[in-house]
DNA sequence: GTCCGCGCGTGACTGGAATCACATGCCGCT
DNA sequence: AGCGGCATGTGATTCCAGTCACGCGCGGAC
């Protein structure tokens, strides 16, 4: 039955920018992504990008469609190149009337999305704006580096202004946080495609909002 | 078995203020608002409170632990006194071993949260203030005014603290896009348990930004 | 009735993020 | 190597929502 539904997936391959899904129609397919980072944005009346989550490698998105088959909510683009597997929704389907447990961590799956959309909305609610970025920032640190806590890094991050319209927050905005960020040792560009953490500890602190952390600019 | 189900019930009234379920808790039951008014609210670090959903008779919530049982992400809270029908999760979870069709009614409810969260976020994008309190209230609206489009009114309206932190707003600014509001004779007060909205169109207008409908105080 | 509490109304002031404008830097392409 | 485009860095200015402070009013409790 796998088999049968791995025959039905096509592959797709976005350039940087390009559009996996796109709001308001009803897709009938499910991006499963293989390589590379995606983008969950939505557009405000006055074209001001918003940006509602990221997609890493090995997660999916669009798959609200396969229980209510509503429209795609928002759009989805690539952030980087990135190669997505597609899978037709109803195949999805018809595989899940046979799988109580393929239903189960489908719903899982949109269970999480809630839980994270709830998180980044709470994010919005700081007032400080350096705690908004670094919270964003430990948001994307792979989970097994948060054990150590000592360094880390973030491979092919998000622009300045990606992570501006997750935060609500303007381009300049972040790449100011981000220069303090970096005077203090904190995060080091590595290239284009690797930011590194080099002190987790602090950013966490930062994020926090641990009191006097924040206002030593001599 | 829904009279079994039924059976295991526990009935919950809450004051106004009162909690119905608590954040980081692994609730185990789902609570069906039977009358009154919730609201999903998270806290800052900093103490400040957050907005996320409100829930309306004959909605529930705190349904995503059926799926994944894990922590509820929020809390839930009363706006007006009200009455909620408390359902034990396990019970749930069996009723849904016997039956897709409430597996799919949960998961649907679960993806309409998705779509609710992710308009929600849509709203904090927007720069213009008013904008965002006339969509909120048009958010509101019984959906069945909305075909008439011309007067309806909102029952048991939230104060503007509450509408405040949906929307990440001051309680004042909130209280000042009202002023301007009642002036225009687009809502009125009726009561304190009524908020009549006279012109539903303009509401929409200004919720949409047509341009110069804005700045004429004289 | 009267008191109390809470929600609403409103002005003055301020801070801090958006905006604008432009420089710089980096990378890929040919 | 040189070029073009996009990302980042940075100052000056603006302006608007937050904050503070206070008054008002209504509705419920007693």
């Amino acid at each position: 039955m796998l088999v049968t539904l791995a025959e039905q997936c096509t592959l797709k391959k976005v350039n940087r920018r390009g559009i996996v899904l796109t709001a308001g129609e009803s897709e009938e397919t499910v991006g499963f992504l293989f390589e590379g980072r995606l983008q969950g944005v939505d557009f405000t009346v006055d074209g001001r990008e918003v940006g509602i989550y990221f997609v890493e490698p090995g997660d999916y998105c669009g798959e609200l469609g396969v229980f209510d088959r509503g429209p795609q909510p928002e759009y989805v683009i690539a952030l980087t190149p990135a190669v997505v597997v597609m899978v037709p929704m109803e195949a999805l389907r018809q595989a899940m009337d046979n799988s109580a447990e393929l239903t189960r961590q489908l719903a899982i799956k949109v269970t999480n999305r809630v839980r994270q959309l709830t998180r980044q909305r709470s994010l919005l609610g700081m007032p400080n704006i350096e705690q908004r970025v670094c919270h964003q920032l430990i948001l994307m640190v792979p989970d097994n580096d948060k054990i150590t806590m000592q360094a880390s890094a973030i491979a092919n991050p998000p622009t300045h202004m990606e992570i501006a319209i997750m935060l609500n927050l303007s381009r300049e905005t972040v790449t100011r946080v981000f220069r303090k960020l970096q005077d203090r040792e904190i995060v080091k560009r590595d290239g284009t495609n690797s930011l590194q953490i080099t002190d987790l500890l602090a950013l966490k602190a930062l994020a926090d909002g641990s009191s006097e952390a924040d206002d030593d600019h001599d």
